[in-house]
RNA sequence: CGCGGGGUGGAGCAGUCUGGUAGCUCGUUGGGCUCAUAACCCAAAGGUCGCAGGUUCAAAUCCUGCCCCCGCAACCA
């Protein structure tokens, strides 16, 4: 049987635009899926998105948009977005796909006939960004979600369970006899320690969300959305259905995916398809997310990258090439404007660009433009480059195979440099000016030309669009893209044409006023989000990363600054208070336990999260102004009843008391 | 003992699994060259690889202990 390779990303959940990450994963898959096309081996690259859920119902009710509107137009975003970079997906998947539907309803009742399904009752934490039900220790009332810190859902519901726990010893000589299974070590060893710890088994379904696949035989619940979504990378190859042949002729599969969204695709997937007997994924490759001042970019708000921003200063493939050459895929990679204008002048600009601008200038006024191809005897030295260059390929093709792009692209870039200097050497310029070393001018020329081909074909994943424009002005026939760097024989036959235009392939990019214009860019961006109303009030603001990487967090609809009558305004309590007591609440960074004096007959005990920045002992005798009529809130088991108001400076948030100047007795209202 | 990441020349990083001359990009200094996108080539300066022990012929790498930084979570009503 022939070679097959099929590639996936995770689907992406439509509560979110796409930005960076979504583009990391996806350009990775692309530039792997030309790597392998050029070995020639037939391969599939599948990408989509993931529509169901709780939190896409309630996003669509918000905007009062129809559901399947709504997520029509966020799909259109992500199509676009990706369409922008270049990306050449061979199918999209939707989740809202008839066909895929119908699989995962084929796949359910699989699940049902061999016994893995039973009826229970479920009772938990649900985030419904996550989509995950979460073991949380209830200590307050209201417990958040860690990873979105919004408040979790209380569900009390029948549910259709998932026989995990059966799957335990299956799992772990799974990861054991593959080791490849899930890879990187560090995260094949994260899983391995989460199977050991126990399954317990897996609702999948719900009552309460309407927006999903109904299950089969009893439509009051609909399908946990982990089982439709993952249940993609099959019935995108059409399993079980009519044609299942490319079914068949893809799987399994090399899943791409970010770390957030390990557990799913290591425990819960391979689980799924061993008690429906479909054979489990070939590989899982976990990569790491991007970062920005070493936090998860999106995080918090203005740190994220900007696909718009990105755009306007630099083409597909810079970006392309700076995240695969500039982030160890598998690893967390900081990434800054900085880096990747450096990336692009020093690499591409005075690198690749540079040599080839180069080359072709010394053909066109040697050669009247048509590339010679006598390499001669051949010096040592010239020996030497198609050597470094072999070398560069075998490196490449090594690493890449691997997954380790960067390291595959610095090899490529070392044969690259090799050329560089063995043109400076022999000085090809001063060759021309003397007619009788018209042979080793040609030699010269015809060796650095074969590199610079070379190169070009083997580099052409990472760089699909200029490679293509430089082997055009190269006079070279056919499509790098198409081509196998490893069968390109040195110094073959070849029917090269006249070159007709060099320009270069990459303008070197003015730093610094690209450094400005971003930050005026990014300052903008922030001033709007600032003038967003606040998440509660927002469609789809939070991402809940089905991205494998982070969320430019960004509000869907349009700014609309919310007012407030006064009649809202009354009902809240302000008074004044003098601060009688204050303390450090145990086992807590940031939390005061204040004793203050709103008047009444008794002071009244308040929290306040202003530990970091103000000492126990400023606080005493202080005036302060506390909100008074706000519902008593346990926080580290201690009541809190009221607020204290204070500015909120700087990017941290940094707190300052409102106070007065003048004296006013304490519990006097504000308004 | 909450979880995780990290500490390598001025900056940013790789290398650590599989011990064996400490590498890359940027920056700095000097030189060369002029075909090329003020680019390319050569040379140089610059590192106790967080600290302390241990294993070893040999440790950035393995083992033990410790220090520091950064996220996340628990607390910011």
């Amino acid at each position: 049987m022939p070679e097959t390779f099929y590639i996936t990303t995770p689907i992406y959940y439509v509560n979110a635009r796409p930005h960076l990450g979504h583009a990391y994963t996806t350009l990775v898959a692309d530039s792997l899926t030309i790597f392998k096309r050029q070995r020639g081996i037939d391969s599939f690259f599948l990408t989509g998105t993931d529509e169901h859920g709780v939190n896409i119902e309630r996003a669509a009710a918000a905007r009062g948009v129809p559901v399947k509107e709504h997520v029509d137009q966020i799909v259109d975003e992500f199509k676009s977005a990706f369409a922008k970079l270049n990306v050449k997906y061979d199918r999209w998947i939707r989740t809202t796909d008839g066909y895929h539907e119908e699989a995962v309803k084929r796949l359910w009742k699989i699940l049902d006939e061999r016994g893995y399904i039973y009826k229970g009752n479920y009772e938990g934490w649900f985030c419904p960004n996550c989509n995950e039900f979460k073991d949380v220790e209830t200590q307050t009332d209201e417990p958040a979600c860690p990873i979105h810190q919004r408040p979790l859902e209380r569900v009390a519901e029948e549910s259709y369970f998932f026989k995990l726990s059966e799957f335990q010893k299956p799992l772990l000589e799974l990861y054991d006899s593959r080791p490849d299974f899930v890879q990187p070590d560090v995260r094949r060893n994260e899983v391995i320690s989460f199977v050991s710890g126990g399954l317990k088994d897996l609702s999948i379904s719900r009552v309460s969300v309407r927006w999903g696949i109904p299950v089969p035989g009893d439509p009051s619940h609909t399908i946990y959305v982990w089982l439709d979504a993952l249940s993609n990378y099959i019935t995108a190859l059409g399993w079980s259905g009519e044609d299942d042949s490319e079914f068949r002729r893809y799987w399994p599969a090399l899943h791409l995916v970010g770390k957030d969204i390990l557990r799913f695709h290591t425990v819960y997937w391979p689980a799924f398809l061993l008690a429906a007997g479909v054979e489990v994924p070939r590989t899982v490759f976990v990569h790491g997310m991007l970062l920005r001042g070493g936090q998860k970019m999106g995080k918090s708000l203005g740190n994220a990258i900007n696909l718009n921003t990105l755009h306007r200063h630099f083409t597909p493939d810079m970006i392309r090439y700076f995240l695969l050459r500039e982030v160890a895929f598998g690893q967390d990679g900081e990434v800054t404007y900085e880096a990747l204008v450096d990336r692009v002048n020093s690499d591409l600009a005075d690198g690749l660009g540079n040599l080839a601008s180069r080359t072709l200038t010394m053909i066109r006024n040697y050669f009247d433009g048509v590339a010679p191809r006598k390499l001669g005897e051949g010096s040592d030295e010239a020996a030497e480059v198609r050597a470094a260059i072999e070398q560069a390929k075998a490196r490449f093709d090594e690493e890449f195979s691997a997954l380790n792009f960067s390291r595959g692209l610095a090899a490529a870039w070392a044969g690259l440099s090799r050329v560089d200097k063995f043109i400076t050497d022999n000085q090809p310029w001063k060759l021309a000016k003397d007619p009788s070393a018209r042979a080793g001018l040609e030699a010269v020329i015809s060796t650095a030309y074969e590199g610079l081909r070379h190169l070009v074909a083997l580099v052409a994943p990472a760089l699909p669009e200029t490679t293509r424009e430089i082997w055009k002005q190269m006079g070279l026939a056919g499509d790098p893209l198409r081509l196998n760097p490893n069968e390109a024989k040195w110094g073959e036959d070849l029917t090269v044409s006249k070159i007709e235009q060099i320009s270069p392939a990459f303008p070197k990019l003015a730093k610094d006023k690209i450094m400005s214009d971003i930050e005026k860019a990014e300052n903008q961006d922030r001033d709007k989000t600032a003038a967003q109303p606040p998440p509660s009030e927002q469609p789809p603001a939070q991402a809940a990363e089905s991205s494998g990487a982070q969320g430019a967090t960004q509000a869907a609809a349009p700014a609309t600054p919310e007012t407030i009558t006064i009649d809202d305004f009354v009902k809240v309590e302000l008074r004044v208070a003098t601060v009688l007591e204050a303390e450090r609440v145990p086992k807590a960074d940031k939390l005061l336990r204040l004793l203050v004096d709103v008047g009444e007959e008794k002071p009244r005990q308040v929290l306040a999260g202003i530990a970091l920045h103000y000492a126990p002992e400023d606080m005493i005798g202080r005036r302060i102004i506390v909100v008074a009529n706000l519902a008593p809130r346990k926080l580290r088991g201690l009541e809190s009843n009221g607020m204290l108001l204070a500015a909120s400076v700087g990017e941290e948030g940094k707190p300052v008391l409102a106070t007065f100047t003048e004296d006013v007795p304490n519990g006097a209202r504000l308004k």
